[in-house]
DNA sequence: TTGAAAGCGATACCAT
DNA sequence: ATGGTATCGCTTTCAA
C-alpha cells in the first residue's frame, strides 16, 4: 500500500513539473494543450486529488464561506441556506456551516471556530452578535453578511427586511378586517420575533390612539420561550383564550408553525376559521397556502437572500465594489382565507 | 496595519517557543502553568487565531467530516443533520455538507471535492453511489458511512432501516383494516421510495396469494419524478382517483408531505378520511400527528441515526473497532385516525 | 509556456 | 517541561 499521490507524484508520472500541474488545476488554460492531456491523464491515473489544507496555507486562499444560522430545524433558514448553496455552486468554495441555537454566545464560539478556516467570507444570521464577536469580525479583515432583519450599524454588509414593519403590517391588515380582539402568540422570542411583537404594538397603540373609543383594540399577548413547533401553536391557542377569556377574535402568530397549529386547535374547539377566529401567520410556509382555509402570512424572499448575500459577499471579496448600502428586501402580505 | 497574527508572534510575545504555543493550543496540560498563562494572554492580546490549514497539512488531521445528503429541503435529512451536528459538538470537527440533489453523478463530484478537505470521515445517504465514487472512497482510506437505508454491500459502515419492509408493513396494516383498493403514491422515486413502492407491490402481491378471490385487492400506483411536495400530493391523489374512476379505498403516500397534501385535497373533493378513503405517510412529520384525523405514517430514528453515524465514524477512525456489521435502527407504524 | 527555489504556518520528532 | 529543525504539499515569485 502506498501513501497519497502528491502533486510530485503527478508531475513525475507526467513528465512535468510540480508547477505545471498546479497550473493546470487551476488555470488551465494558461497550459499548453499537450503538457495539459498528459498531466491530465496522470492524475486520472493516479487518482490523485489536490490536498487543500496545502493549498490554501500556499495561496492563502481558502476557499471556504462560513455561516451561521440559528437553528437547523427551522425550515425559514433551510430556504436561505438554499439560496447560498445555488448561488455558490459556480465558484469553487465550500461552505462550511455552524448552528448556534439562537444563542449569541453559541455564534461568537462559532465565529471563532469558523475564521481558524480563514473563510473567505462569514454569512451571520441576524444582528445581535456580542461585542467581543463584533470585534473578530472587524480584524479578521473578511466580508460579512448579516442576512434577515435589518440594521442601523451592520458589522459590514446587510440583507433583511424590517420584522418591525412587518408585525405592524399584518396587524393592520386585522385590524382594516375588523377583529378588535387580537391575541399576539409569540415562541422562541428571538430579536426578530421580538421585533414581530414590537410592530404588533405599535400597530395597536397607533389605532387606538387614532380610534374613537368604541372602535379600540384589545391586545392579548401570550409568548414563550420554548421553541416553536405546530403543537405549541395549538397549546398557545388556548392559553390566549383562557386569558381572553374567550373573547379573542384573532390570533397573529409569530411564525406559520403556530399558526398552524392554532388552525388545528381551533377545529377541535371547535371554533370556525376566519368566522369565529382569524389566524395570521408569518413565513408563508407550503402548508399555510394549502390547509382550508389557506393561512394568511408574511411572505420574504428567503432563497434570494441567501442567493444575494453570497453574490455581495463574492464582489467584496474580489474589491469589485465597496459600498454596500443595506439592502431591503421587503416582504408581502399574503392574504387569505383564515381572516 | 499590520498582517494577522501567526504562532511565532505569540511565542515572541509569550517569550517561549513556537512549539510550545502550539501545545497549549493542543495539549493544554502538558505545559507548565506559567507558560500557559503567559501564551494565553499573549493569544488574547493579539486575537490570534490559528492557521487550520497549516495545522491541518503539519498534522494530517483536517478536522473536517463531510457529508452528503440529496437534499436540503426535505426536512427528513434536516433531522439526520441535527444529529450529526449534535454529536460532533463534543468533539474538535467542522461539518462540510454538500447537497447532490438526488443524483449520484453530483454526489461522486461532491465526493470528489470534499475528499480534497481531507475530511476524517464521510457520511453519505443512502446506498447507489456510481463505481467511481465508491473507487474514490475506498482509495481515500478514510471512514464512510451509509445512512439512511441497508444494503447487502456497504463501501464500509452502514445505518439505516429497510424501506422495503417499512412499505411493505404500512401496506399490510391498511390491508389488515380491510381496504381493498389501495393506491400507491410516489414522487420523485428516489431507491428509498421504490423500495417502497416494491414493499407495497409484495404486500398486495403476497395478500392476492393467500387470500379467496373476493377479499383480493386492487392496487393503484401513480408515481411521477417530480419532488415531493404538499401540493403535489393533492394532484396526485386526483390522479389516483381518476385512475380508479373513483373506486380508491385508500392511498400510501410515499412520504407524509404527500400525506398531508391528500388530506387536504380529498377535504375539498368532500371526501371522509377515513371513511371514504384511508391515507398513509411516511416519516411521521410533526404535522402528521396534529392534523385532524391524524395520518397513519412510519416513524424512524432519525436524530439518532445521524448521531450514531457520527460515533461509528469516529471509533474506526481512533482505530477503536473495525468489525462494523450493519446497523439496523428499524421503524414503525404509527397508527392514527387516517387509516 | 515552463521551471527552480523560497516560502506559507503549524506540528512531529528528537533532543535537552 | 521545553525547544530546534525538518517537514507537510502546494503556490508564489522570478527567471529563462
Amino acid at each position: 500500500m502506498h501513501r497519497k499521490p502528491n502533486l510530485k507524484d503527478v508531475a513525475e508520472l507526467a513528465g512535468v513539473s510540480a508547477i505545471t500541474v498546479s497550473r493546470v488545476l487551476t488555470h488551465p488554460d494558461k497550459v499548453a494543450a499537450k503538457s495539459r492531456l498528459k498531466v491530465e491523464q496522470a492524475i486520472a491515473e493516479l487518482g490523485y486529488i489536490r490536498n487543500h489544507a496545502a493549498s490554501a496555507l500556499a495561496s492563502s486562499r481558502s476557499g471556504v464561506l462560513a455561516v451561521i444560522i440559528p437553528s437547523l430545524s427551522n425550515i425559514v433558514f433551510n430556504d436561505v441556506l438554499q439560496g447560498i448553496y445555488s448561488a455558490v455552486k459556480p465558484y469553487q468554495l465550500q461552505v462550511i456551516l455552524g448552528d448556534c441555537h439562537y444563542s449569541p454566545l453559541e455564534e461568537e464560539k462559532l465565529i471563532a471556530t469558523l475564521l481558524s478556516q480563514a473563510p473567505e467570507g462569514l454569512i451571520l444570521t441576524g444582528t445581535d452578535q456580542t461585542d467581543y464577536a463584533r470585534k473578530l469580525l472587524q480584524n479578521a479583515g473578511i466580508p460579512v453578511v448579516q442576512l434577515m432583519e435589518l440594521t442601523d450599524q451592520p458589522i459590514d454588509m446587510n440583507i433583511g427586511f424590517s420584522h418591525f414593519d412587518a408585525g405592524k403590517a399584518m396587524t393592520d391588515h386585522l385590524l382594516a378586517r375588523g377583529y378588535r380582539r387580537i391575541g399576539f402568540l409569540g415562541a422562541r422570542m428571538d430579536p426578530r420575533t421580538q421585533q414581530r411583537l414590537a410592530g404588533f404594538n405599535q400597530a395597536v397603540a397607533v389605532w387606538n390612539e387614532q380610534q374613537p373609543q368604541p372602535a379600540s383594540c384589545q391586545p392579548y399577548v401570550v409568548t414563550t420561550g420554548q421553541s416553536s413547533s405546530i403543537k405549541l401553536g395549538g397549546q398557545l391557542l388556548q392559553a390566549v383564550m383562557a386569558e381572553s377569556q374567550g373573547q379573542c377574535d384573532a390570533v397573529f402568530c409569530c411564525n406559520d408553525d403556530l399558526a398552524l397549529g392554532a388552525l388545528f386547535a381551533a377545529r377541535k374547539m371547535n371554533l370556525r376559521v376566519p368566522a369565529d377566529l382569524a389566524i395570521a401567520g408569518f413565513n408563508d410556509l407550503e402548508a399555510s397556502a394549502l390547509v382550508d382555509p389557506g393561512i394568511t402570512s408574511v411572505a420574504s424572499p428567503r432563497f434570494a437572500m441567501g442567493q444575494q448575500a453570497v453574490e455581495l459577499l463574492l464582489q467584496k471579496a474580489r474589491g469589485e465594489r465597496c459600498d454596500f448600502a443595506p439592502v431591503d428586501v421587503g416582504f408581502s402580505i399574503m392574504a387569505r382565507g383564515s381572516t
